[in-house]
DNA sequence: AGGATTCGAGCAAACGTTTGCGCAGAGAAA
DNA sequence: TTTCTCTGCGCAAACGTTTGCTCGAATCCT
């Protein structure tokens, strides 16, 4: 109801122009100490707040204040501790944060990648649905400032932040092998994504160096979900020659292949060890506590805000690539 | 760097004024089919969009497709499940979503505040801070759309949707009665929270309906933060006369707590029972599973998305209020 | 056929900013 | 005094839309 003062208003009760208003507010041009004064004690009476959308249209780049933060599932941990990430610095820096969820969905990601551009975002922060994803590129080619997290884009001259997955993988399998175990079941991720490839071929380095050879049957791609992590470790387990120890790509994935162990009532990590990847909220107070590597989610998104805002501020900086290293928790699952 | 095409290169090629392009986009006003047709064509070979701040910035209210959600922390599941709800009716009317993340921190709820009235949203769902949330209040007061969830504003002339605290804290607290308990430690909310209270008042109803007195020295008021659960739990645990059980009022407390337990190795349900509020990823495979009483939070998120809309369309509408059941699912924690 | 209505489309103002340009006055240099 | 350089500020255009008016032409009614 109450319109909200405008520099209109503000500029009528200190009886100068508008664009004196404007001035004082940006800090630009050169304003008398008076003016400055009565102009700025108007706008506090007023309580004037500049309105963004005008200044947007007005100005066309790099002063929205807004980041576009577009992840597959918010209901993922990874990507929730993430989005806290980039919402820290973006809240340090002054800018907000449009989040938008694509649930793996190429057609919600265009969606919303439209959306982030006709709002005229200063920049977008997201994880590619794969590796030649195509709105993004279209993003890119329109000069948005992009970077990528976790996954990355073929396009090699991208900012991007990831956390090497080889060694997550390797590390992890690594230790089952060492606990003793020849026949380690992998619930892996989608074959055409970058993260499920990188873990993949750590799974399978690490039995190269354990002289192990990877039997075909025990490995498996889920889809980063829990159902699929669900279904493929009952899979796994009522194989003939079932595996000793399980290795699982993601953190909801985890959660179903714990749901299908307690529904075959098999106690870990006797009858079947386990790791997972990525920290879970219960993960050291389970019984018995999950051995885990552990993604610096956080960091990711801290990072990747952080470039982003240095790439808003020069356009020209040179791509960098950040890779933040896993931590393998090793706890009493395996 | 290749600019988006406006309404005028479309006006320009069609051979037509900016206008019949703006109302051929928007179905307003009379247009002939022949330049309709035409105008269309050159808008899909220019590969046209609207540019959504110009648009915003004209129409002052109600048009701008954008639905702010400001919540204390993403990272807890009830308010992740809450935003995919709200996210999944917002993406299915075209609306994108604005999320943030105040962390409970008042000052940070205004600046969100701030930035969402000068993005000029349609409308705003969030948990007011507490009751007589003065920020919240001025947004509402200035003509926004607002509904409120899970907690509620002492204004009772909003949309909102809540979920029944009483009757969850009582099923709760009823149910580890029946199973005995005489001494029941409390971990609550906020004391100056609607939810905190709630629950509180569900816990002394059932004690009551049991003929139980309630003991002073059992009910602690946390934060809804896992640190504080942690706390309490110790503090109750070392009671000379220790609780035998324990409810807990949010989840990220209930991590806490789980944590105390699991330091101090007491053993669960024997030697300590709980339940606690919220269902948590893990709490099903948890061992023993774990006795919550789960919140309907998608369906609160949907709810609320679905009321804003419904109030954006019409602003008169009478405000309605929700109030969603929980549920008690029992396992083996108590 | 003449007047009234409707249809289709153009003109221009407005939304709230930012910003290049210009200009008056003051002080400095000559 | 004249000329020149700053300083401080105003003027007005522009950003990409939407929308109330206007208006010629076509259609309709009697």
């Amino acid at each position: 109801m109450a319109k909200t003062p405008s520099l209109i208003d503000v500029a009528r009760k200190a009886k100068v122009n508008i664009s004196t208003v404007s001035r004082v507010l940006n800090g630009t041009g050169k304003i008398g100490e008076d003016t400055r004064g009565r102009v700025l004690k108007v706008m506090r009476d007023l309580g004037y707040k500049p309105n963004r959308v005008a200044r947007r249209l007005r100005t066309q780049e790099g002063t929205s204040h807004l980041l576009g933060l577009v992840i597959p599932n918010i209901q993922n941990t990874f990507f929730a501790d993430l989005a806290r990430g980039v919402e820290d610095v973006a809240y340090r820096n002054n800018f907000a944060v449009l989040l938008c969820n694509y649930d793996e969905d190429e057609a919600k990601e265009r969606f919303y990648l439209d959306v982030m551009q006709a709002e005229s975002v200063d920049g977008i922060i997201l994880p590619p649905i794969h590796e030649r994803d195509p709105a993004v590129l279209q993003v890119v080619r329109n000069g948005v400032p992009v970077v990528c997290v976790d996954r990355s884009l073929s396009t090699g001259t991208l900012d991007k932040v990831e956390v090497d997955n080889h060694v997550g993988a390797f590390k992890a399998v690594e230790h089952i092998i060492a606990q003793g175990h020849k026949r380690i079941g992998l619930i892996g991720g989608p074959a055409d994504s970058s993260t499920g490839r990188e873990r993949l071929r750590g799974y399978k380095d690490a039995h190269a160096a354990g002289e192990l050879a990877v039997k075909s049957e025990l490995v498996r791609f889920g889809d980063y979900k829990q159902l699929s992590g669900h279904r493929l470790a009952h899979e796994l387990l009522s194989l003939n020659d079932p595996p000793s120890a399980l290795f699982v790509c993601n953190g909801l994935m985890m959660i179903g292949a714990l749901e299908a162990i307690a529904e075959r009532g098999l106690r870990i990590p006797k009858q079947v060890a386990i790791v997972g990847y990525d920290e879970l909220p219960l993960a050291q107070v389970f019984n018995p506590p999950l051995t885990v590597v552990k993604q610096p989610a956080y960091e990711v998104g801290r990072c990747a805000a952080e470039l982003l805002l240095k790439r808003i501020q020069d356009p020209k900086h040179p791509p960098t690539s950040l890779k933040l290293l896993p931590e393998l928790i090793i706890r009493k699952s395996c």
